[in-house]
DNA sequence: GCATTTAGCTGACTTTAGTCAGATATATAC
DNA sequence: GTATATATCTGACTAAAGTCAGCTAAATGC
């Protein structure tokens, strides 16, 4: 009845049935669920016919049937693929936009509905973020990405609160040494995001210098993605991206204060070294060589 | 990306294909999912075919040609019901017991193994919770139980241990008046849980006196069940109760370390009273007269 | 006691999903 | 340029799920 198994299996059944809610919602709109898939998946931006078959593992004869009469029904339309004949890009219509934009605003409904009957919406969306996370975890990607851009400006923005509440006098960008976005740019450096669906959990940045060698910062994994091995992946990604860059040597620094990341530092082969720089937030500071 | 709505759309998402992935998996063992649906709701213990095709969302056609195509396989074994003989009753046979065991192994193995690749273990199960709790509110049910069963003990370990926690004293059950089991049985007074498919979400218990009133105890709702409503639907059912039993007069007592309490007996005509007992823990005082 | 309701069964049917073996056109390897 | 591989389509098929009308037998209302 308590235990960790029973507690998985009640969940499976609960999501279930909510699940086969959802899918049952999606058939009021008169036509079968393996054409309403397709029509999303394209709505969502998957034009490529094959992209969209390997999504949604459907048999190529099937898939053309699902086109075919989606196309009967006016929703989409196909053409050849610019660079490849054989291949076929479908894109939804005007009325298959309208189509679309009515599944989506069922899906809307029904997450806005389920907020709105419970009470405790963080603590909702933070589990379902954690549990999201997890079955999704051999789906996560790993991009290079302009530190710029609106995903690592909020993968940055969550670094800098984080580090706010676990350090004991608070952090204040503006005192440390904020790495340029230029030095994070190839050739001199890069910038990485993990990406699960749509959702940024995690990033990290390899800095460029003069000095002989580059700089890892800001490495953070989202709460909702802690103990999924993202830290790794994203510090083994950099180490390649280094690489590639033709960069020997790195550095870093952190604080005592962040356990698990000096944890982590240490069992991937960082050598701690003595303070090189003078921000005042570090305390700890690593050294690693790249084999090439 | 990040608004609410997206968050659970992304859930839904994750969790309908790690629902999918289940689905196929019983496909395995050589049956329609139909049929093994069936078979593992009697093997959960709905006998009544009524009740399953009900669970299920079955066509009563559809019902009987899935029992008889098990009764078939010689995996059930279907009588009339006792006492009306239109009704059926489906129960398995020794190889049906031996077929459903293989699909609890093989859920067993899945939910196992979803943990094991995970290391927040804990922090996964209080999201499944949470979750499973919020998706089948509607699907709470209360029911009057023995003080001394399963159920109840495992809620009041988990109550002592939250008053343990939020007390800043500690709580220690001796020293408290704790009341006789015999105390909260009908006719005298009752116990209720809370229970959400297997697992226990709350209890609260009616301890009958022979002062001319009643008192309200040990109301808890686990914290995965918060902000459903729940204490609520407990406190009201136990005023039912109490009702049904001719009490006219309850009281309780709490502790002001516990505001979400003294906030939901103010609000549903609970009036503060001067302390009525010696018990060491409690600082708030109230009544409530019932009306019949 | 008789009309009505209820639970389950059966036959006849449709829709949806999925499989598989070619056919066709295009791309790629050498 | 030829052989081979690839992407899609079509026809022919099967399995599973689901629907519906009518039937039987038992229970219920009055």
């Amino acid at each position: 009845m308590l235990d960790p198994v029973s507690r998985v299996r009640r969940f499976n059944r609960a999501v279930t049935s909510a699940v086969g809610a959802l899918d049952t919602s999606f058939l009021g709109r008169g036509r079968p669920l393996g054409a309403a898939r397709v029509l999303n998946a394209i709505g969502h931006g998957r034009t490529d016919v094959a992209e969209i078959r390997d999504y949604l593992g459907l048999d190529s004869g099937l898939m053309s049937r699902l086109l075919r009469s989606l196309e009967d029904e006016g929703l989409i339309e196909t053409t050849s693929h610019e660079d490849d004949a054989r291949r076929r890009v479908a894109r939804l219509s005007r009325a298959g936009r309208r189509e679309f934009a009515a599944y989506e605003t069922m899906s809307n409904t029904q997450a806005e509905g389920f907020l709105a009957r419970h009470s405790q919406r963080e603590a909702l969306l933070a589990a379902m973020d954690l549990i999201a996370s997890a079955l999704t975890r051999e789906r996560i990607a790993l991009d290079e990405m302009d530190p710029q851009g609106d995903e690592s400006r909020y993968c940055l923005g969550e670094y800098y609160a984080e580090l706010g509440r676990r350090f004991q006098q608070g952090f204040d960008v503006s005192l440390s040494r904020d790495p340029d976005a230029k030095d994070m740019r190839p050739p001199r450096g890069t910038f990485i995001v993990a990406m699960s669906d749509t959702l940024p959990l995690g990033c990290v940045g390899l800095k460029g210098t003069d000095h002989g060698y580059a700089e890892i910062k800001r490495l953070w994994v989202a709460p909702s993605a802690r103990g999924l091995g993202l830290g790794r992946r994203l510090m083994d990604a950099t180490e390649r991206a280094a690489r590639e860059l033709g960069i020997k040597l790195l550095r870093l620094d952190t604080n005592s204060a962040l356990p698990e990341a000096g944890q982590l530092y240490r069992s991937t082969g960082w050598r701690e070294i003595p303070r090189f720089n003078d921000d005042p937030y570090p305390d700890l500071f690593f050294e690693k060589r790249i084999q090439s």
